[in-house]
DNA sequence: GTGTTTATATTGTGATCACAAATTTCTCGC
DNA sequence: GCGAGAAATTTGTGATCACAATATAAACAC
């Protein structure tokens, strides 16, 4: 009965899922023709992304299963794939856990997205029309409104989309699975930050992306996601790395 | 009975592999205790890495299980690794085959590679011995004799071992990923590119990254493997987008 | 109580069967 | 000969069973 186990030592206080939570329990499928480990690729995805997992937490395929509605096989070639990316990790013992962070993990994730994300989104400058950057600002207003009201999962969720919504844009699907690569491996982390994130926040870089997307500014657009990530990862950072582990 | 199925048409020419391939063609089983899928990866990377493996040519689980002699249930599993990391791509047909080398493909390899593995080389300089730095000389002269000797595959091994030598004494397991799925991705095509870099090796970039490390030269250690990059890959373009596609 | 050993339950892995979709092959009409 | 259509084959996918390894629980000795 029991599915989720904690192990992580900096993991061990309440932070129910249950609550709020949006994550579909039953029926992965989105679309009939959609194969059912694709179904359970996006739940499981969205689940590490946007906080469903709890770093530490033992993953079973037969629990997932149960979980979400299917036989364990569909899970098994899900899990497979979100192994391959470093999302999750198969232990020694054959345990499947989402790994925990590392000072040294934390500081290679930094450096990679530095070198990726911004060029990915000066890539997409070009794409953009006076309208995609509407629907840009609209995501980041979702962020903002997510802060206001204290809502974790939406802010992650709107943080992804702000992002992502820009980087499609560069049409580089190479470079783009990369960097989902990457959000797999800090996204469990996330939520840990989002408290400091609330509290504090100097400068809106999201805003700067923006005003840059319209002003026509690569450079200023290439620093401001530069700088967007080096303020989300410090948060992240301070709170995940508090101990020198 | 027929498993290998050529679909691009840019790898119609005969490129015998049985000749001098080293391959194993049964029990991939390194050791006992590593699981048969585990086995099956290692078996079929290796074939993607160093030519075992057209591009376009269609990949089967029940064929690929009867040529490694294992069902076909921890083939499954290895290509779903694949396929998650780019190396494999499953169509809509729900075909899976070595996807095709397109412009825009083969730039974002070229950038994700400069921006990701002079720094690993640059980060893995103090962790050099001076019989480290004998060893990757050894693997040097490797390449030199499988260039003489027009030995495609034993090239192909030893430039990568040359590379990932370096990269793996970086310790930097989250970026040497990123970098692994990379040569994945253009492994199948260097075979194509091999003609070239036989005859016409204007500078030995490798010569310059082995002196850098030996002068404790960072600087140069960085550009020796960018310029290396750059002409590898120049090769591989030249000899796989001859045609605008 | 506490540490050690035994027994039970759970886990990932692999094999086999069934099935629908796609491909290939064969057949027939012209 | 040569396409068009039907039959047969092959494909990936999913389900179920079996098994060895691990982890958890229980029992026991002291």
């Amino acid at each position: 009965m029991k599915r989720l186990e904690i192990s992580h030592p900096a993991s061990t206080e309440a932070t129910p899922l249950a609550k709020t939570s949006t994550f579909v329990s039953a029926s992965p499928s989105t679309s009939p023709n959609v194969p059912a480990n694709e179904g359970v690729y996006r739940a499981l995805r969205e689940r590490i992304l946007f906080g469903g997992i709890r770093p530490g937490a033992a993953v079973t395929l037969r629990g997932l299963a149960e979980d979400l509605g299917v036989s364990p096989m569909p899970v098994r070639e899900a899990v497979r794939r979100l192994i391959a990316a470093s999302a999750l990790d198969l232990q020694d013992n054959r345990r499947v856990l989402v790994p925990p962070m590392t000072r040294e993990k934390f500081e290679q994730i930094l450096f990679a997205r530095r070198a990726l994300e911004p060029e990915l989104a000066v890539r997409a400058f070009t794409a953009f029309s006076a309208a995609d950057i509407d629907a840009i600002e609209a995501i980041d207003t979702r962020i903002d409104k997510a802060m206001k009201d204290g809502d974790v999962e939406g802010y992650m969720r709107a943080n992804y989309d702000f992002h992502f919504a820009i980087y499609e844009k560069a049409q580089a699907p190479t470079l783009l699975a990369l960097v989902e690569s990457i959000w797999l491996q800090f996204g469990p982390f996330m939520r840990m930050a989002y408290g400091r994130i609330g509290t504090s926040v100097l400068e809106d870089h999201h805003e700067f992306a923006i005003a840059a997307l319209r002003r026509g500014d690569t450079a200023a657009l290439r620093s401001a996601i530069d700088a967007d990530i080096g303020q989300g990862m410090a948060y992240i950072g301070d709170a995940v790395l508090v101990q020198p582990q």
